[in-house]
DNA sequence: TTAACGGATGAATCTTGGC
DNA sequence: GGCCAAGATTCATCCGTTA
């Protein structure tokens, strides 16, 4: 059975994402913001299911994060799922929603087309410039992680003001709860093409980094977290928001 | 027939690409680095097949290009095009050679696609901030262009040097001579990823912004264009090269 | 208060050696 | 021979501490 935790603007349920979202009615949301698991890097499967504190990470890396759960699919089948929780999204989204999903180089085509045939409508692509990232001899570093845009039909604008394409946001990985923990400073900026008060759906919700940001810029958040360790984690964090500052 | 014109390290060709690419031995270009047509931007085939004065304009911008032919393809064909291309610049490098294909976000999956079908490994994106783009009210601007960077086989990389992953390049539209122009500066950054010397192919030469960065930085160019206005105004630039400086 | 220094880090990739 | 696990490698940037 699924957990819910509820307080305030804020709405958590742990279990699968899949599962969760097939409970929820429709258009009972205004956009969605998420990070999946990348299920990236690692030409073979047993290095994509690797120790967490193996994979993506240099040897002797000592700091240790909870098991990411779920980053175990090849891409053929990252595709497939994906398109089903996008198709999930769109239902519980109402016309005119914004969809924005991380992704890394490798798999930005494939979300490409997942989110396509879940029946969203493309908009463009808002890169995030990390500042720092892993030296690569000989060759162009991966810097950047990318955000894919797009609507629910005709796109719902909160106001007429210009947005950038590009983000430079330092990660603080001292203050990083996750692995793959955002910035939230970068994802305040994204919730730009919401409206105030607007509910956020984020079916990936780690650490709960989106979570905050809502909360910092007056948005309501749905988050779901498969993984009981991470669940709990956030909803210490989100708990914690009006008693003081938090950390991403 | 194909006119060629040759001058020290600058070879251009005026024809079809895919005709003069069949026509040459194999082995002979250590690098590619183009920027083809994008096919890209309207909604419709009418728009897509449009006067260029519309396509890829803000209202009311008047300065005239010469046409960009081939430019009026859909994205299948587009993909199907691109792959042909390709794989004859596969055929026409040595082992170990980078390529770097320009595109904009919407064609970046069908050209992920494309080169990972002619036989070159991707290995990632490099992203060229603009700086400026087009206002976009409500919602991201398209800020960006997308470098997509693959090998021939395991990369021969020129040095043991870590280059960013994105680039920050003013495009001074004064001096554009071609609606799509690079800025000179980026090119010399992207040949970074070659040898001093190396043999340099760009089948979509425009008005050569590639041929002058090859040029300033030491390398060969082989430079291919199907309009007979774009190839003069190349063959004036870099045969001009020697005497003053250039143009982007 | 400001500036400089040192240490740690990164959604990796490649080579090598073992089974 | 094929597949897999482990280790080495790389440096711009940022943060915390010291001068």
């Amino acid at each position: 059975m699924v957990e819910i935790f509820s307080s305030g603007p804020v709405a958590l349920y742990q279990g699968d994402a899949l599962a969760v979202l097939a409970g929820l009615p429709a258009g009972c949301v205004d956009a969605v913001l998420t990070d999946p698991p990348y299920s990236s890097g690692g030409l073979t499967l047993g290095e994509r299911q690797g120790e967490p504190a193996q994979k993506y990470r240099s040897t002797g890396y000592k700091r240790p994060f909870p098991a990411m759960l779920g980053d175990v699919k090849d891409q053929h089948s990252w595709a497939r799922w994906c398109t089903f929780w996008l198709s999930e999204c769109w239902r519980l989204c109402r016309d005119g929603a914004p969809l924005m999903v991380f992704t890394d180089w490798r798999q930005l085509p494939a979300l490409s087309d997942a989110l396509q045939g879940a029946g969203w409508i493309w908009r463009g692509i808002v890169v995030w410039g990390k500042r720092v990232g892993r030296p690569m001899p000989g060759r162009f570093r991966p810097q950047c992680e990318y955000i894919l845009f797009a609507s629910k039909g005709r796109l719902d604008a909160p106001s007429q003001a210009c947005l950038p394409g590009m983000y430079s946001h330092v990660l603080n990985h001292a203050r990083k709860l996750h692995l793959a923990g955002k910035p939230v400073p970068l994802l305040e900026d994204l919730l730009a093409v919401t409206k105030p008060g607007a509910t956020v759906l984020d079916p990936f919700m780690g650490a709960a980094s989106v979570g905050e940001a809502c909360v910092a810029t007056g948005r309501s958040y749905m988050g779901i977290e498969l993984s009981p360790e991470y669940y709990a984690i956030s909803r210490e964090r989100l708990a914690g928001l009006t008693a003081g500052p938090g950390e991403d």
